[in-house]
DNA sequence: GTCGCTGCAAAGTCTTTGCAGAGAG
DNA sequence: CTCTCTGCAAAGACTTTGCAGCGAC
């Protein structure tokens, strides 16, 4: 099973810190706390990249060969997690949807059409303006997102 | 038949305009000139909504009930007018894409989470640091969008 | 024990593709 | 005429759902 409290690296606090949080969330909501919901909430923690429900189901196999968790359950919790703001799907032109964790440092994406890669930014300047855009229209926000398309470093080649 | 040229309003020299490019574009790669995409390209300049494929497909049938359009036609003629830079398309949470004509100006969206309605909006600021961004990352920027998601003036009552 | 959760498979969406006939150049 | 385009229906890709047994609390 997913032996996360051993792992001491830079990032363990962190993670207890969302795991706690993530129980928490889960007892309010009386909704149960199993395996499944942690390799996946691990899982996405442990990885650098922005997932899809596949790439995640596949690496979660890959990890825990003898568990057998349905791509039902990673969508369930990816859905789970989703609404409850633990993480963030970005929706490219591409098909399908890439998650990542949204208690990280928000941020912007340089998404390469080439190979893919997403790299991430923050710029303070546009954080503020989009506030004031908002606030301008009259509109309430909650959320936003920015992509850049192009091409990355590696594929000018 | 579409009978576009007999629309006299303030958009037509535009659409004129729009119209000869693409046939020029579609005589530059030995593809045809037909009913069906000028009428979807006519729908889409003549709407000022951001349309998914199904809803363009339904004005269509509307427009023009005697007419067959059928929506496999829809996606191929989206898809070539994507691959050509004519429309743009943008994927939201919510699943399926939403496709606008990009021929006009660019500009950013606030989308609300109550009523999917989607406001344009243009900032001459944000504009100038995406560039400075995908500058300074070594980045050859090829296009960027920018989304505000929150709850638009009309769903706040 | 109860009641939510899971895996499986089946059902839904949305989108793409194969094909034979229609139609633009 | 030729060769692309179209509509239809079938196939695909991705996601959701129903259900019976399992497992957290």
């Amino acid at each position: 099973m997913a032996n996360i409290t051993t792992n001491f690296n830079d990032r363990t606090i962190e993670y207890e810190q969302l795991l706690n949080d993530f129980k928490i969330l889960l007892k309010k909501n009386a909704l149960k706390f199993t395996i499944q919901r942690e390799i996946i909430l691990e899982t996405l923690y442990t990885s650098d990249e922005h997932l899809t429900p596949e790439s995640l189901h596949n690496l979660i196999q890959q990890k825990f060969p003898k568990l057998k968790i349905g791509i039902a359950t990673v969508y369930r919790t990816l859905s789970l997690l989703e609404e409850s703001n633990i993480v963030t799907s970005l929706s490219f032109g591409a098909q399908g949807k890439k998650y990542e964790l949204g208690a990280k440092n928000h941020h912007d994406h340089l998404i390469c059409t080439e190979c893919g890669s997403i790299t991430e930014f923050v710029d303070e300047e546009i954080e503020k303006r989009q506030d004031k855009i908002a606030n301008k229209l009259g509109f309430n926000m909650q959320d936003h997102s920015m992509q850049i398309y192009g091409i990355c470093k590696d594929c000018q080649n």
